[in-house]
DNA sequence: ACTATATTTTGCTATATTACCAAATAGGAA
DNA sequence: TTCCTATTTGGTAATATAGCAAAATATAGT
């Protein structure tokens, strides 16, 4: 695997790694129903103002959300809806996850 | 954000986070085109067998690949190819950021 | 200028992730 | 059994991430 290619997955990764958090994934997916204000995530998420704040920022960072000042507070955009294409593969996955499970128990009655 | 919601966050995010670094979304891409052993995959990377064998292990853990004994080695599939539908999203993402840093730099002449 | 509100930044600590090396395990061949 | 190869496991050090609290910044109103 050569640099150029070795640099083109970690910038792929670094996009991935900001969405593979579920606190993240949350603001994602309500940003996709309406563009939403800090103060407002930091109340449905429910955690400290300062740690929303960091998590917004790795979303900014990584392009997929973008803030704009309106007055006193910062509004919120999705700004790649895309990115929340694969969500119902990872459901599949989970599924598939949890089959493998109740597979496992079913076939060996003790 | 209720506990039931949460802990369903948090599972995505373990299968997102799974493809989350270089060298997995590099194993990802390559058992997408075609089936390959430990060895095969520990080469085309060039790093330490035990780095590449965790990886492994974690998007196995994940429910993204499978593997099978097969004599000596151990052949890995891609086992929800779905998993990489969002690459293109990402490079739209990717795109969009350099986009953006062109015109920073070309709007501000000095 | 002073106060109040909204948000971010900084400092700190705890936890998690990653990579390498060495040692253990599994399977096939001599 | 012994040897050889493929792969995984365990240990460890370096780095990155997450979350809280305190301090800093920005804006609007008085």
């Amino acid at each position: 695997m050569d640099a150029q290619l070795q640099r083109r997955y970690k910038a792929r990764a670094t996009i991935i790694k900001a969405v593979a958090h579920p606190t993240r994934l949350f603001i994602v997916e309500e940003l996709k129903k309406q563009n939403r204000n800090a103060g407002e995530l930091t109340e449905m998420i429910g955690a400290d103002a300062s740690t929303v704040s960091k998590h917004l920022s790795v979303l900014k960072n990584a392009g997929i959300i973008s803030d704009e000042r309106r007055g006193t507070t910062i509004i919120y955009h999705l700004q790649t809806p895309c990115i929340l294409n694969f969500i119902g593969c990872v459901e599949e996955v989970l599924q598939a996850k949890a089959q493998d499970q109740m597979n496992i128990i079913s076939s060996c009655k003790l």
